[in-house]
DNA sequence: AAGTCGTGCAACCGCTCTGGT
DNA sequence: AACCAGAGCGGTTGCACGACT
């Protein structure tokens, strides 16, 4: 027996609408993220609970970073790459503002390639078999694996923690894993839930200019997405 | 100018995880 | 303990668009 689809075969697909995408954020400023399955029918959608969930997460919230990721950001997705494998979730828990669909891109349209450019295995971040073409190499530094990342459950070992920890700190990351609350919580698997505030102390710091939860101001793209669809004073500054 | 190719990104699919009963 | 439903995650696909020939 298959497993029942999550959704009728009625639900719209693809790109989304000017007028969907107000309608779900009109909902969601409403009634707040929950209850995934019922939103498209109280949002007044026909669409999955699932596609409406990832276009809020991936698209809609309002705490997205837009455009591509630093430099910055893209060392420490490498370095956390390095030690938690592809679970970009977690990883994009660690870059405010990021999604892991977006981080997961880049991965594989941009860092992928650099890598094998410089001869380092995008997966276990050891050297290729090959021998690395030294032509071409940035000065990306690559963290030392804890542990090459296996298949199936590749969480980090008991030790990983406090590599992690030393890692972001000779990055000029300031060390999370022990005092920050969203490293404790990520290390916990207790993540905080969408919509809330990231608890992500000198992220402009860590992150350079622009870096960390986008102020209002630095969400004019995303605002002026609004002002497209004409739904000012939709009570927007509750969120922030 | 037209056709082809490569790239980037949004969105979907299916599996796993988690919490409730 | 077993089962079920919903949510979340990671892999993959498909399309739009720009670069190149």
């Amino acid at each position: 027996m298959g497993r029942q689809p999550c959704c009728d075969k009625l639900v719209k697909k693809g790109p989304w609408s000017a007028d969907e995408d107000k309608k779900l954020i009109d909902f969601i400023l409403t009634n707040g993220p929950c209850c995934w399955r019922a939103v498209p029918k109280l949002a007044g959608l026909r669409r999955c609970g699932k596609s409406c969930r990832l276009r809020w997460t991936n698209y809609l919230r309002p705490d997205l970073k837009r455009g591509l990721l630093t430099d910055a950001e893209e060392q420490l997705v490498i370095d956390l790459h390095a030690q938690l494998g592809n679970r970009w979730s977690k990883i994009a828990a660690m870059l405010p503002g990021r999604t892991d669909n977006e981080i997961k891109n880049h991965w594989n349209t941009h860092v992928k390639k650099k890598l094998v450019k410089m001869g380092i295995d995008p997966v276990t971040h050891g050297p290729l078999h090959k021998q690395p073409s030294v032509s071409g190499a940035t000065d990306v530094h690559v963290a030392t694996p804890a542990a090459p990342p296996e298949s199936g459950d590749n969480r980090p070992p008991s030790t990983e923690k406090e590599s992690l920890d030393a890692l972001l700190e000779s990055s000029g990351c300031p060390s999370v894993t022990s005092e920050d609350p969203t490293m404790n919580s990520l290390w916990d698997d207790d993540l905080p839930v969408v919509g809330s505030p990231w608890p992500f102390p000198g992220s402009e710091a860590d992150f350079g200019p622009g870096g960390g939860v986008p102020t209002l101001e630095e969400n004019c793209d995303w605002l002026l997405d609004y002002q497209l669809f004409g739904i000012q004073g939709l009570g927007l500054e509750n969120l922030f």
